[in-house]
DNA sequence: TATTGTTATACTCTATAACTATA
DNA sequence: TATAGTTATAGAGTATAACAATA
């Protein structure tokens, strides 16, 4: 029953390999982290504002700004004004954007989903089913 | 049985989410998080080299270079010279760096101790299952 | 006053490239 | 030639602070 506090620093050491190791597996016309993340989030969800995916990222407003001024610049998103309040810019996914959603989920983490597929079926679960807890604990 | 690439992605926000999540806790005096890898990975394991760290770590020789001499000038971490090979260096904690060893154990990532604390048992032994399986995906 | 977003600036972490010293 | 490490430079991602516009 003992070491709760020895397993919680290798799981945090544990989540610091594995976050490098796919680092490094992205691709340099790759999107970054955040970026697919927000991409993702927006093609499943429909339009947003930029405190509202700063909230549900767990960044900063302005970061979130930041990041959407690259996907902006990139053309993969767009803005259209929000119907009753002028002070927000809802945030769309453009066509380009819609397309490139699908060749991310394709080809993205494609180093994630080959070593996955070596795993246990069991330790598969096991680790999809810790990704649930792990979204929960990051928004809590 | 299907979805394994849906849940691969998920598994990937799930673990962005977490990891800034763990980032927007930590405080300014606070190691980051390589940095802390290393502190601890050098007080479990004695002294070892760069090149070495950063294999362990998955990061570049490079880039294990400036942590190590951030580390070095925080007077955490200290050089002796390798007994047979000069070009190495083998870094070992200093007296201060073993003192802030046991402080980063007791205080650090303690929201992330306290988060977990308030889970279900089965689901800490999920997370921490899939903390070892991921720490192996990381380095295969 | 509070909220949304922008601009300016800086810090952390990591990368690539080119170099020196040693093996 | 190959390996260990350093130096220089750059980029991504995020932060804080100060500001403008709108509610």
């Amino acid at each position: 029953m003992p070491r709760p506090r020895h397993d919680t620093e290798e799981l945090v050491t544990a989540l610091g390999l594995l976050v490098r190791r796919l680092r490094a597996e992205r691709a340099a016309h790759d999107l970054g982290w955040t970026e697919a993340a927000v991409i993702g989030r927006l093609g499943r969800g429909g339009a947003s504002t930029i405190a509202e995916l700063a909230r549900l990222e767990n960044v900063k407003p302005q970061s979130m700004g930041a990041t959407i001024a690259a996907l902006e610049e990139a053309g993969l998103v767009q803005r259209k004004p929000h119907p009753s309040d002028r002070r927000q810019a809802l945030i769309e996914l453009s066509a380009a954007g819609v397309a490139l959603r699908k060749d991310v989920r394709e080809a993205k983490r494609a180093w994630l989903q080959q070593a996955i597929g070596r795993l246990d079926p069991a330790e598969r679960d096991t680790l999809f089913a810790a990704g649930e807890i792990m979204a929960r604990l990051a928004q809590s």
